[in-house]
DNA sequence: TATGAATGAGGATTCATTCAT
DNA sequence: AATGAATGAATCCTCATTCAT
């Protein structure tokens, strides 16, 4: 696992930091993701990450101010990897795919966000953690799905409902109860079954079913 | 809701603590669960809980031997709660209420945990932010979970499922997709949506359409 | 010496944190003078003050929220004092005995910044060393001078000029030149001299007709 | 003030360093003045004065072993010329010229005084802030002071004692009312009143005027 | 029982200095 | 000669906990 983190702490901290990651950097990285997840980032002490890094304490301040731009130099890139490559990568093959079915969608989303969740998993846990007591991150990822990811949902959903396949209930309702299922999904996958048997086709295709059955216009409701 | 509050908090910590709750215990909970939701445990320091409490700093320590047993005399009973009351009272009359649709079952459910969400907002959201570290919580809310929760709904899923309101798949992927449903619609409702604007009665209707017909056995699934 | 000073550091304190000095209280306050003195401010540690004082270190922050509180409540009240019942006490005094010569005014000024400078000694060190990197001291000590101190001392230059005892020049240069001698003779003597030979009342003699006569009007000055 | 402060720099570190002053070490030591003056030496950091010189963290210490060196290096030279040139220069061809008058002297060494004053204002700041913590400094210049200033003054003093200008009392005295008077007068010309309007030439001329007078010998004193 | 002063270990952070490049 | 990353001791300060009153 650590090999994997690496490469991704290396891609994570080339995103902002504009260019070279030391040995070191890298090393403090990993260790302060280590221990926030542990402890969580106020419990978490920069004497414990340093020792973990192999690092003198005093080394961690030379490249991040705060302790709590540590946090952020990790924390933020994720926020910013969330929405991004979902959208654009994936999204918008899908939606000029106009051939495809909304379960092909969901399942395509699906696969996305549990590879994302299986690849940055420890941070995804100190950003859950951590995002209720810092504003900053709130707002970021306030805006970020504001801006990028509603937009683009709203019209996804009525692009399916004009094709018949999604019942004529509002898009956010829509939008909130499939984003639960599949969030749900995610979390139960890597956070609770993250070490246990489970099969992930057969769950991955019982959730898309679920979801697609459960929005589908039906007569009853249609007639109302 | 300082008033609502007292009303839980004298309820909460009667259960474990047999009996007496003085006024000055009250406060020191009160004051507990305001700072422990605000900043988090870790971050929390008990000079602030005293203060807030209007109580000496000492006088927490001759209630709570450490800042962890205060913490976990908030979150235990919470989590009795969040279970027992739960299953003993509503379910039960809904099981023996045998003439019940599936329907009315999860608009029963939905509605009393909504209920139970409003009463404990605070003190869920500390335990929410506090199980990841402390094991004693998480083993007591798991094995709340396994023993009663689980067990209990796995047989009214069957029960739906012979009644053929629910198709025949696993009941523990019923129940991770029906809870996935119903928690993330609480949450939602209360913790983003806590003071928005936010149509009670439609959403819940439509969050129990969606799992109703989710789940529903049809034609296409039940050939195969 | 360690007794005279508690006198006065009890004294001190009490003006302005009305009330209640406790031996601790003062026991810090008078290992920070000591520190404060022999390594000046920025190089005085509060480990050393706590050690000196015979106290935790944690309890220097019981009393003063930071070592630059512990500062100020050491030097604050000597800026005061400084004022304060100079003007009060002995001026007024002087001022109403209408019948007496600038020589005897000059003699009690000198007489009694003397004695203050004896017992302030090293407060009074530090307050000059610190003076300069700390605005809202400067300001405080700028505006007692301004306010109470010149305004007097204007009105006391022109009684005399009017008795014919000091020439014609103006109060500020008449100001200038005898502060700076009083103040040069009292710095000398308790800095430089503190601990050497020094023939006080001969010197005092000397400096107060210094004095007198450089201010004296003269046949040729006043001709001009 | 920058230009002007290359020259003593560059004319300063000559003295002692014997020769070759590098661009690089002048913009440290510029930059050291700058932040010692600002701060103090103890609360000045090495990191603040590099980033100031243009010039990496670990130049300063190729140059000077320790931050105390570069503080030496700074003052050191001071002293030197605080008392070398005033004396050597100016006060001999005083002396030579015998026709001169007491007030005449006085005048001259004012004046000096307060060209030099003007030059080194920093440095003098920086000395008079350190010179307490620094026994080195203090006895560099305590030595100094001795041997060469108070020698020569005493001959003067006597000089113009046998002349009838100045009235026969102890010669240290003479030297302490007056070098009182004419540093308080370049102290306040520079530190207090160094952007404020001050008319030089009057100012001069009644602290010369009250040292003269304040000396002669009259004859109430002389009877005595 | 309640207090709040005292504790001292531990917190984040700074800094003069070293040293491989 | 110059760099600047690395160091780790030392800094000020906070905090949960204890205990005499």
């Amino acid at each position: 696992m650590s090999e994997r983190m690496d490469q991704w702490l290396t891609e994570l901290v080339r995103l902002n930091e504009d260019d070279r990651v030391t040995d070191r950097q890298l090393s403090i990285l990993r260790a302060a993701v280590e221990v926030f997840a542990e402890k969580g980032f106020a419990a978490a002490s920069t004497s414990e990450i340093a020792q973990r890094a192999g690092v003198a304490e005093g080394t961690i301040f030379r490249h991040y101010k705060t302790k709590k731009d540590l946090l952020l130099s990790i924390t933020v890139p994720v926020i910013d990897e969330f929405v991004g490559p979902f959208l654009l990568r994936d999204l918008d093959t899908i939606l000029t795919a106009q051939h495809e079915r909304f379960e092909d969608f969901l399942r395509a989303v699906l696969f996305n966000r549990l590879q994302f969740a299986n690849k940055y998993a420890q941070v995804l846990r100190i950003l859950a953690q951590e995002i209720p007591f810092h504003p900053e991150l709130k707002a970021q990822l306030k805006q970020y799905v504001t801006e990028n990811v509603l937009k683009r949902l709203v019209g996804i959903i009525e692009h399916f409902q004009e094709k018949g396949e999604i019942a004529r209930i509002p898009a956010p309702t829509v939008i909130r109860l499939t984003v639960s299922v599949i969030l749900s999904h995610v979390v139960l996958r890597h956070i609770l079954f993250h070490d246990a048997p489970w099969q992930d086709d057969e769950e991955i295709e019982m959730t898309v079913r679920f979801i697609v059955q459960g929005l589908r216009p039906d007569a009853s409701r249609d007639q109302k």
